[in-house]
DNA sequence: TTGTATGCGTTATCAA
DNA sequence: TTGATAACGCATACAA
């Protein structure tokens, strides 16, 4: 489509000028409209030396499709939507631009929804998105508002959602098995001798991938017959300066953990920074664990020992899935990413 | 426009569902189908009785608008195309962010383009928005493709952009004074009585913000002077890693510099930690400046010293421009965002 | 205040 | 291979 000049789609301004349409290029070209349309959907069917012309006139006049009659003619928009809860989040903000670069090759457009940690955010955000007119929706997590299911059912638009693998999923999802991994965050700090092992995170309720990290952090302390204190949770959500708070939280409290493992990196980063504020040494007196794997992790001081996973990959995954969906058989399965210990300096045998 | 739960856009799956039309709510209401209409666009217009049972169908059938058919029909999308070059970028992300709140709340959508640091692409992505249909464009900088400037006047859709404020700008922009900022950081370590100050930044050819900033960067030093050594200008875009890299090939050059300027913050983090490495005292043996003012570089040891200003109020304010342009008298004037200068401790004066 | 008729720009169906 | 023509679903000018 050339690097057309004249589209829609803008208020007319004030000189109102006429959008240029199949109808004026057919006429320049001296044939009809389907032929244009035609040349530019399925050039194979339409002859060389017509084909030609066509193209000429439409790179005269500067002609660009109108996305909104295409789409309405077509019953397809070229459009998916995405609702992730922060593009604050380094993970979500990869994997916005991993689809985005994966759908934009094959043609689609990204529809952008934020929605917090609220489900019926969430789902306010989906409604608008759908009645904008997208063929396909990409989620967070498998933890969502009845409203939105009934939404995805009943318009039968595909659904894909991210970041938590598992097999009873109800769409089709990528991601990493969020349960493994914070089992073996707490397997390595057991490993190392920790028994009193603390937690800072979002609140399950809202966040199920948390949930499940959780889950996997007291399978492994019940395996050792322990178990999570409950002055050892504390929540705290995402940015550095709230896990710095979240640690100053829990290091007032008794008993006081021998480690803390943190569902995100930079929660981890803000607690290591915490620690050094009251000369806590890491991991001297505590270690620190994070979640995630962000570049960021490896350069601190001490460097962060980590659940790492990429989030590019769950975008490039997620978008063979939606392409699957709505131009393949639509049999490709879910796909789990594989998450990795990175075990650095931050986290190390308990003192004695 | 309640929680409905049909909607149009998916590729109609298997069962082929029809969409739920206007023509639908108008038959089960007991109205003419331009009464629905009326009754969701401009409910002022119709009988309250009416209204009632038009919603109460809506609810009913589920109903939700066809977005292509509506934009077809008022030849406006209800979708503003936004391109940054990448969200990798804190700052980029939160103005993204602060874009879809502030637009959304305003009944639009955000079709998200990334476009790397290359204008030509920048180019292409707008094409793509523009044929997927948009009534406005939010753009990063001030220096574009010619291609991209010769669409937006042909097709007249409102232009805003962002990060870099100037009274010659080719459209509307909302953004710091740049080259005010990067003379304010540069004053702030000559007032320290450095004269080898070095910069790491990224190709100003790609990066009109980081020319401008440049262009402060030299004016200081002019001013008083002196001049950027060939030597002491390092390129490195971005990531804190890119920062250690640059920072390593800066310390190996000749002459020495006491004082480095970036123009990002994880670059400026990534020197940080590149000197550690190498056990260069910062701020001793070096100080180190950063850019932007992310919460991470108050966070660091040392905590880095930045010009600050807010993403977050840029995109608000952009947000105002469009609206200003699309719903408004389209008079709002350009906005400068404040900046400042955050002094920290990873500046002070040279060693003697 | 409500209904009728028409247009929005494309694609798809069907003849030619 | 090409050209009429009928959808596609909604908004609006105009008539009632």
């Amino acid at each position: 489509m050339g690097v057309g000049t004249t589209g829609q789609g803008g208020r007319m301004s004030k000189g109102s000028r006429r959008q240029v349409t199949l109808e004026d290029v057919a006429r320049l070209a001296g044939v009809s409209a389907s032929t244009v349309s035609r040349s530019l959907s399925m050039p194979h069917m339409v002859r060389a030396s017509v084909r030609e012309s066509v193209l000429w006139a439409v790179s005269r006049l500067g002609y660009v499709p109108h996305g909104a009659a295409r789409a309405l003619a077509r019953r397809r928009n070229a459009t998916i939507g995405v609702i992730i809860p922060s593009l604050r989040f380094t993970v979500f903000a990869d994997l916005v631009e991993s689809l985005q670069a994966e759908l934009g090759a094959a043609g689609y457009s990204v529809l952008l929804g934020h929605a917090g940690s609220d489900l019926r955010y969430e789902a306010d955000q989906a409604t608008a998105l759908l009645s904008r007119g997208i063929d396909a929706l990409v989620l967070v997590g498998n933890a969502h508002d009845q409203s939105l299911e009934r939404m995805a059912t009943n318009t039968g638009i595909p659904v894909v959602t991210t970041f938590d693998y598992r097999l009873d999923a109800p769409y089709p999802c990528v991601g990493i098995d969020n349960q493994a991994a914070g089992r073996a965050l707490v397997d390595h700090l057991l490993d190392l001798g920790h028994t009193r092992i603390a937690a800072l995170m979002p609140d399950e309720r809202f966040n199920d991938r948390a949930a499940r990290r959780l889950a996997g952090v007291r399978g492994a302390l019940a395996d050792r017959g322990l178990a999570l204190h409950p002055q050892h949770l504390v929540l705290g959500d995402g940015a550095a300066e709230v896990g710095r708070a979240a640690m100053a939280e829990l290091l007032g409290r008794e008993p006081s953990p021998s480690a803390v493992v943190c569902f995100s990196d930079l929660v981890a980063i803000g607690a290591v920074v915490e620690c050094r504020a009251r000369a806590v040494s890491v991991p001297g007196a505590v270690s620190v664990a994070g979640f995630s794997g962000i570049g960021l992790a490896e350069l601190t001081h001490p460097a962060i020992t980590t659940v790492s996973f990429s989030a590019v990959d769950i975008g490039r995954e997620a978008a063979r899935l939606v392409l699957d969906r709505l131009d393949g058989d639509g049999q490709a399965p879910s796909v789990e990413v594989p998450h990795r210990l990175e075990q650095r300096a931050s986290t190390a045998a308990p003192g004695p």
